[in-house]
Parts: C-alpha cells; structure tokens; sequence
DNA sequence: ACATGATACTTGGACTTCCGACTATCTGTC
DNA sequence: GACAGATAGTCGGAAGTCCAAGTATCATGT
C-alpha cells in the first residue's frame, strides 16, 4: 500500500486536532488556507518579477499609474487603492525614484501631497513584467475560470465583512 | 491597519482596466483578492494576540508544539510543518524563548538538531490566546460553515497544483 | 580510516511591513 | 485673521522574511 504513505494534507491535520479542543476548526482551517494560499502566489508572482528588478508591491503601483489618466497619483492614493500603509508607499515610491521607474512631483495647489508620476522607463518595464506575470498565471494556474471568480467572490465577502468595501 | 471604506470596489476596477489591455483578468483578481485577504487575516490574528505578546506566526509555532506528541520538534520539522525558511524558525524561536514559553534542548542522538520543547507557560498562554483567537473568528466572521469549506477546498486545489500536497 | 557530501542550525545583511512620532501644510470656525 | 484640528508625507525602530555563507555534525563509499 505505497499510496497510504504519502503524508497528510497538514491543514486537514491540524484541523482534525483543532476539532478536538476548541470550536471553529473549519474557520482556522480557511484563515491557514488563506495564509498559504498568499504564500503560493507572492512566491509565484516574485519569481517572475525578478529577472526586471520588481516585487510583487512595486510591480502592482507600476501598474496602478499606469492605469491611471494623468500617469501620476498622490502619494496617499495610492496607498488607498493598492491598501497599503502610508510608509509602505514611501519605500516603495523610494525604490521605484532610484530604479528610475518613477519621479516624484510637487503637487501644484497643494504642497503637502507628493504626485508619483510613471517614467517611460517605468512603462517599459511594466509591459515586459506584465507578460512574464501573465505567463506565471499567479501561481493558480489550477483553477478554472469559474473557480477563480468563486474565490474572488468568497473574498470580497470577507472584505465586506471587514468594512473596507461597501455591499 | 489600513481598512477604510472604498466607493468602489478596488480590485473590480483594477480587473476592468486589465481586461482592456491583457488576458487574465479573473486569475488577477483572485490573486489580488488572496493577498488582500492574507492581510486581513493576519491584522484580525494579530489584534487578538497582542494582549499575551505573540504573533500569528508565533502563536502557530506553539500550537504546532502543543499538538506534537511529546512537546517538542526540532527546528527543521518545525520550518517544514509551518511552511517557513529555517532562519525564520530561528528567528522565532529566539523570540518565544525569550518570553519563556519554549526552551531549546540538545538532541539526544544527533548532536546537529536542536529540540524545541514548549514549557507549561508556553501551554498557559496557548490555551488562553487561543481564547483570543476564536473568539476574533480570524477575520473570517462572515462567512457561513458552507462558504469556509468552499474556500478552504478552492484553495486545496491551488496547494496541489503548486505540488505541497498530494491530491 | 578518511575524504566527500549531505544535513542542521546560526549569523549577517538586505528588504518589506507596520507603528509611533514628527514636520509641514491646509481648512474650517470663531 | 488666527488658531485648533485634520491631512500629507517622512523618519526611526521593531518584527518578520529570505538569501548567502559559515560552522558543526552525521552518513557514505572506498
């Protein structure tokens, strides 16, 4: 019996042992999945950023000014839609001005906010990131379409749940 | 934390400007919806935690050593049962000594490993952040027993294709 | 016996993230 | 007009992660 020896799913493990003491096993067994699920695509996504110098968090702000009208965003926008921490976005603003993927701009009205505008350089890298990261499929490269949009939906039930996005 | 009511929906908007421009604009979206439910997951765990001083990634390494047999594994079982680098499972075993709650114990045959043990402060605390824990429902709060099992089965498919664990 | 390679853990360094505190600037109210 | 409070961004520090390299120990083959 060769195929008894396999090791176990050790989520299903570790639930079948939460079960026995405290209540809520299903609920740990998907906050686990989710870590691990996390953990499969930042691995993924990394991977094939790496050979044009980006992270997974650098690489999503490229794109996020790129998508956006002007090429350019205030700092604290994009901390709001990429839902990152206002000092995250420093270092990540920091790192992208010294590859040269970005430049920061003083703010015509307002000289607290810093715009973060997308250089030519920027763009190109993004566009051959984009098609290595198209390629890798996310690292879920196992599930169908209709799959991948029940995941998207059960999520956004846990986001709506949280409060940070409306029904 | 960075949770704040959106007007829109960020990643439904992130998914309908990649939809004009590049192929897989679900598998961006669920990628996308994982990391952010990764964050909060570990931003609901982690408030619960505090209180007794652990994070979610130290909380795990107790509840992994409460549940082995003996109260104790060496470092390397406990890197690969937690899905973590070895310098990480020092990192964090340094840390719960420090607090007292494991102590590293020489192998009795092998004199390469090192044994953590957890000690009965280790166990106190586990069983009363675990109090915290549950009663915080990870995050996960509204989703019903069926949407749990959902997600937790959508992301299996996803730790087989990456080849963690056997179908 | 002993050389070679594998294994177990640690160290130092780079990177990322968050929090708390700080400066600079704007806004609304009296 | 002035001032209290909100807002924008940055800095320093703690925690956690990974990688590369190093030390110690074990296992294997001749």
């Amino acid at each position: 019996m060769v195929g008894r020896l396999l090791p176990l799913d050790p989520i299903e493990e570790a639930r079948r042992q939460w079960d026995q003491r405290w209540p809520g096993g299903a609920t740990m067994a998907a906050a686990t999945s989710i870590m691990r699920a996390q953990q499969i695509v930042q691995a993924s996504v990394d991977e094939a950023l790496k050979p044009y110098g980006l992270t997974f968090a650098r690489y999503e702000a490229l794109v996020l000014l790129a998508f956006s009208q002007r090429g350019s965003l205030p700092m604290g926008k994009m901390g709001e839609r990429l839902m990152i921490h206002p000092t995250s976005v420093t270092n990540i603003v920091d790192r992208l001005e010294g590859q040269g993927f970005v430049r920061r701009r003083p703010h015509e009205r307002d000289r607290r906010t810093t715009l973060v505008e997308i250089t030519d350089a920027g763009r190109e890298v993004m566009d051959e990131a984009t098609g290595a990261v198209v390629a890798c499929r996310f690292g879920l490269d196992f599930l169908s379409e209709a799959q991948l949009d029940q995941l998207t939906s059960l999520i956004r039930a846990v986001r709506v749940g949280s409060g940070e996005v409306p029904a």
